[in-house]
DNA sequence: CGTCGTCTTCCACCTGACGGAAGCCACGGG
DNA sequence: CCCGTGGCTTCCGTCAGGTGGAAGACGACG
């Protein structure tokens, strides 16, 4: 807490390191801007990036760049991100998209965010913030004010008071939030207008499988005015069908007594 | 190859060892299951997985298996496995699969294998091997045959020469195959029946940037019969929206003189 | 209560990682 | 043309920290 943070780090963790360096704002990076940000001696940044290209991590660009290699990517698709969530899914997804021509999202909750584990988009789609894998805030998006309402109470409770505005129809009031929550359950459904992008509306259902709530499958239109009895419908026989068929298949698996 | 190969393996290679453990068919590993397949003490081993763990690499399942962790997959979604081309035929792909409600595949070749980037099937979609992240060999499929014919001639010969029988109907004389890849050139597209799996056909057309074949895009049905002439319409609508996007969107990168 | 299989912890040895420094290369300005 | 600059690569002596055998804990089974 002194002064110099001399950095007793294992082997490991400056391979490790050097694989931090790189995310989404960070994808393609020079030896020197990955040393730095791996707060590593250019030598031994070198090195390890030797290593981790010989191996398949990292790939280097023809401009002596590098960035993540397929083999992360073959990788990274083993995670089991909701993996049975995501295949079971997948086909019902398309059958939302076909029937409604929006975009799609199927998102779980990460923590005191929504992570967006699939999405489906159109030409015709509105243009969304949303990509696969990214996280943005629980209480502006469709999916993530269901899945808000279905989490447990501690995480309710931080999440209602750190509520950060994204535009100006944002809610930020925790109280308005928790009504609009309590809807969520009595309705079976969330809305947004707005909230998270401008020229943007959601609706959103639960994904319940057994008991529990899973996930949250949405739509992202450009505006509720009269869809929103469709799409709500559209939404809940998708969903349905994905809780249905995981509640089915996986009983080997999550249980715990 | 005499005996004892022993390992003067470095302190990272070992760490890639213990990730390399995983792979489709070992998605969850037990300690000892783990070191086995890394060649490492267990002890080692423990250590190495619990720096994983505690990086998020690896995840420890309430069962006390390891299993690839939500950051592997983050760092996954970062590879440029065709990102550009994933994210640019994303929206044509959906615009396909509602035109032909088959399932619809985006691949590259991947050395002497297809790769498949992308994939959506629905419900009534007949069932496919394939899965986004899996290889195949190039001759048995239809997205692969339009690969074969446009890779170098180095690729395609070495391919040529070791033709292995997956079906009946899998195409395995050289001469043969040679002879339908000059058709897809000619024609435009290429075909399967029941050469990679039985019940199952395939129709596939190149998705061309510039001049170069970037990418195939196919279909699998359950017969060709009489659909044909309208899939390969389709595929082709589809594929050149693709190519034309990818020209026109992305001249600072994959150039080189 | 012993046995077996699996996981966890410990620690003394010694390997192989570390990183400063020097060399290399391409570029650009004087 | 020559030198300065910035980014990358290579080298090698030192010694931090990784290694792995062994012993201990745990839990399941009979």
């Amino acid at each position: 807490m002194h002064g110099d943070e001399t950095a007793p780090r294992t082997a490991s963790a400056r391979l490790l390191a050097v694989l931090a360096a790189f995310d989404p704002e960070h994808r393609r990076l020079g030896l020197t801007a990955l040393a730095e940000r791996a707060d590593l001696p250019l030598s031994t940044a070198h090195r390890l990036v030797a290593e981790l290209v010989a191996w398949g991590a990292l790939r280097r660009r023809a401009d002596g760049d590098y960035e993540v290699g397929r083999r992360m990517w073959d990788l990274g698709l083993l995670a089991p991100v909701q993996s049975d969530l995501r295949q079971v899914a997948s086909p019902f997804l398309q059958d939302l998209y076909a029937a409604t021509l929006a975009t799609v999202h199927l998102a779980v909750r990460d923590r005191h965010q929504v992570l967006y584990v699939d999405r489906l988009s159109g030409r015709t789609s509105v243009p969304v913030v949303s990509q696969v894998g990214s996280r943005l805030p629980l209480h502006a998006t469709g999916v993530g004010k269901v899945l808000l309402a279905h989490a447990p109470d501690a995480v309710r409770g931080e999440v209602l008071h750190a509520l950060t505005r994204v535009t100006p129809y944002t809610v930020t009031q925790p109280g308005r939030l928790q009504r609009e929550l309590d809807r969520v359950h009595r309705e079976g459904f969330a809305q947004t207008s707005e909230e998270m992008s401008l020229g943007a509306c959601s609706v959103a259902v639960p994904v319940v499988a057994g008991t529990d709530v899973v996930a949250a499958l949405g739509v992202v239109v450009p505006s509720l005015k009269r869809d929103r009895p469709r799409l709500v419908a559209a939404l809940q026989v998708a969903a349905q069908g994905i809780g249905r068929t995981l509640t089915l298949g996986l009983p080997p698996d999550g249980r715990r007594g």
